[in-house]
DNA sequence: CGTCTTTAGTGAGGGTACCTCACTATGTAG
DNA sequence: CTACATAGTGAGGTACCCTCACTAAAGACG
């Protein structure tokens, strides 16, 4: 019986976007664990290829912008590059410019596998978000981008 | 080849999806800090208020129904339910007609405080959803449904 | 009644993803 | 050289999850 015509209103858009979220996050993670990275470790990778890619520099990324990349405090990329480290995806090295700095970088084999991970995350989008048509897809960019808080700064 | 002009195009959904969020459960926790309580913590006291009004006992939830709306293990729950109780929100008694079961129910400093919280709630997703007009946000409603995964049960 | 199985909660022990604070080593300005 | 700022990290903490093994109680059945 709709006695009330309710559209499931701003009424709890809290709760759905935790709900929503929640199940992005999980199946996400599920395709991800057969590589064995969390997900923080592979957005940490990501940044590296892109960040080299950025700016011209092809020596890796300073711990402190892969941080701000991932929105982390510093200490914090220390523990994610740590654990990259250890399985050999990525190095650490001096800047040679700035002795203080650290430089990350990936290894081929963290090349290698941000490659396939990639292929695997663009299935994972188009599986969860495939269950939305092209319209709808549009539509939550957009407002999620209104949503994204400080664009910048 | 000019850089980009294309629109943020679906192109990052996840991106945007996570970084919506993260600025969404930021700011909850922030709103919420004053209130000396968890954004879990709080969801168990709301999921007790809704609980019990839901099936006529009025002795509230037994911890394993909390985890179950808390989509968490029982185990967790325990916890949830421990640092509650430490704050004199809650109290567990033994169910009298299961005595394995113990029943959760709001003290009435976790009542007054659940509302309490509740208003601000409302007003936290008022601020944040605000940015949306009114389309907008029945739109995300909508789409959020759909990417909810399991709607009930 | 006594076993046998199931269930609810929890102790023990883990793990991830964050944080702050204080420290070292280095860089930079005066 | 001194003073200060900055990059990374060790130490230590919190929130939020989990599994596994156990106890106490309930239910099933002969």
């Amino acid at each position: 019986m709709p006695p009330s015509n309710n559209p499931p209103l701003a009424r709890d858009l809290s709760e759905l976007f935790h709900r929503a979220f929640r199940s992005f996050r999980q199946s996400w993670s599920q395709q991800l664990a057969p590589f064995e990275l969390t997900p923080h470790q592979f957005r940490a990778m990501h940044s590296l290829v892109r960040g080299t890619a950025d700016h011209g520099t092809p020596e890796g990324l300073r711990l402190k912008e892969v941080a701000e990349r991932l929105h982390i405090a510093a200490r914090s990329a220390t523990e994610v590059i740590d654990h990259l480290e250890a399985k050999g995806l990525v190095n650490r090295c001096t800047d040679p410019v700035d002795r203080r700095a650290t430089l990350v970088t990936l290894t081929p084999e963290g090349r290698t596998l941000t490659d396939e991970v990639q292929v695997a995350r663009r299935d994972h989008a188009q599986l969860f978000f495939g269950r939305l048509d092209a319209q709808e897809r549009a539509e939550l960019s957009r407002i999620l981008g209104k949503l994204g808080g400080t664009p910048e700064r």
